[in-house]
DNA sequence: CCGCTAATACTCAAATTGAGTATATTAGGA
DNA sequence: TCCTAATATACTCAATTTGAGTATTAGCGG
């Protein structure tokens, strides 16, 4: 067994399997008060995530990335994460010469929304890309067309199987009496990728979707990392206060459920969720007041940092409602 | 901004950054009476994480990665999840050419302990690596060093900057008044590392730990990609049944309950634990019993598979129990 | 000062959890 | 045969946590 060992004799040779190159992708995150949005490269025929070379200059992977953005943009980068390497050999178009090419993703946090100037990224909402992930308006009128292409596709399959696909598709989109569950974004997707329903599962001349959907295009398997990106997040900011790098400085207790509920797509019920967040001691005073919310004056909070050498994983582990009254 | 979109005029220029080796590590889990064990190529100085090269051959990282493990060693693997790619520069002492080597670390879990022949590699229980993890029978032996050298540590510091340091080091090992947490291995190792209490965060010439530990050397970041494993696998089995991965086709409810104890690290309610595993509806009768359990037989049940297509995370949010009366 | 809107406070039943006690069923020896 | 040790399994119960409300407060625009 090969590996990399201190008296690696025969490394050398063991090693050298193929030329490779690493990219390193970004999925970066801010808050709008439309839901949050992701920075792209906006292009025909498809969108894509902004994505750097890893160069020897890099001492790190996540320098790397940091170094890259910070010179293509003026983004300043808070909370970083790695997400995935993806490698299929057939995952890029532009194969390299006998070799291949990886692509490390890495899921970035910022606090706003700014002019990239030097860059030609641009905001762009994340639900454009995912529809049917947003609940916070009801179901999602994109699951509409899903849920017929699925019920089409488990038919396909005889008996057995076919209710297996039905399980399935209902498991994951929350389809007759399952219910919907925030964090299956990848699940969701890779679902749809395999039943050939987003167009960059279709290879050319393959027939497009029968039931359309706004399926705006993203390159390469962007939508995927994508997917992976706000799937991660989701679960993240249940058991940790990772949300508070999209917020600013200081908010109000309803900015953060806004932002809160942006990102897992859901509606949450307003007074538990205060609850919550004073429960775990997430925020703390700042003494002043919002008064520019159409009713009562909001006490303005913020971040209380001390959680973090309080308890070992302070989060919002929320829970949505239904049908909010409120 | 750089990027591999379609319309990739100037790609090439930008991408061809720096010579680059992948290496595929794996840590491979199974369950035995003592606990978990992992395999490892045991050699001197240090033991190493089977790995091998991706190469051109591979489709998937994931297929390259079962690709050697079925041609090195007679294992079959079940579950395998993709870790954590690892890139530092100064991670690897053999560095490649004027480029780097990435590792891309994955968990896999297989169902027994079997003797591999082909292969130099052997079994070694987990907690020969980071005994610090492991609490079944109570508080283990080498808290007692790691606990005086990391208040050491937090004394080197400066009023505030100290009190930092001491909190950093009760949350992550549960010291005083704060509590274990099973799922923080990364942070407890990271923490050992940083304080340079791991002996492979000393460069050479450092002096060596002031309070030895059972200090089974590993090389390179391997002990850190071991902790990455089992924070990742103890925080997964709380909601995936991964755990029936590791456990033979029937089994009874102390058999598993021993295995999430091995994996998690701590002792559990028996009572508890069953009412969990049974309104989790994670299992299924099989009829048969188990007599040779020193009391009374035991049911032998297996995994019921299709809790799959019924819940979105089916899993074991254990509660571990202080002092355990059964 | 009315009525709108949102903030904040308080309530309450249902479900979940932590920690037991109680009973059942084997094997092995007195 | 009967007692004992050892484990399996069943059932109990109080404390918390959760889901979903109702009630009250405080600015704003007229």
């Amino acid at each position: 067994m090969p590996s990399s060992q201190p008296d690696r004799s025969n490394a050398k040779s063991d090693v050298e399997g193929l030329a490779l190159l690493a990219e390193l992708s970004a999925v970066i995150i801010a808050a709008s008060v439309d839901g949050p949005q992701v920075l792209v490269r906006a292009g025909a025929p498809a969108d894509t995530l902004p994505a750097g070379p890893l160069q020897s200059g890099h001492r790190t992977l996540e320098a790397g990335l940091r170094a890259w953005v910070s010179q293509q943009t003026d983004l300043h980068l808070g909370y970083v994460e790695q997400l995935y390497t993806f490698g299929d050999a057939d995952r890029i178009d532009m194969p390299v010469r006998s070799g291949r090419a990886l692509s490390i993703a890495y899921l970035a946090l910022v606090r706003a929304l700014r002019a990239s100037a030097r860059s030609t990224a641009r905001w762009q909402n994340i639900y454009t890309y995912l529809p049917w992930e947003d609940w916070r308006e009801g179901r999602p009128a994109a699951l509409d067309g899903i849920e017929a292409y699925l019920k089409a596709w488990a038919a396909e399959s005889p008996a057995q199987a076919g209710i297996l696909r039905d399980r399935r598709a209902a498991l994951a989109f929350g389809l007759g009496s399952d219910s919907w569950s925030d964090e299956l974004v990848l699940d969701r997707y890779e679902l749809l990728y395999e039943t050939g329903f987003v167009r960059e599962a279709r290879r050319d001349g393959e027939p497009p979707p029968p039931c359309p959907v706004v399926d705006h295009p993203m390159g390469l398997d962007h939508r995927r990392i994508l997917a992976t990106a706000l799937g991660r997040l989701r679960a993240k900011i249940k058991y940790r206060p990772v949300i508070f790098e999209l917020m600013p400085e200081n908010f109000t207790l309803l900015d953060l459920q806004r932002t809160v509920e942006g990102l897992s797509g859901v509606k949450l019920h307003k007074q538990n969720f205060r609850r919550l967040v004073e429960t775990q001691g997430l925020v703390e005073e700042t003494g002043e007041v919002q008064t520019e919310t159409g009713g009562r004056p909001a006490r303005l909070v913020r971040f209380r940092r001390e959680v973090l050498l309080e308890r070992p994983s302070p989060g919002l582990r929320l829970s949505s409602t239904k049908r909010p009254s409120n």
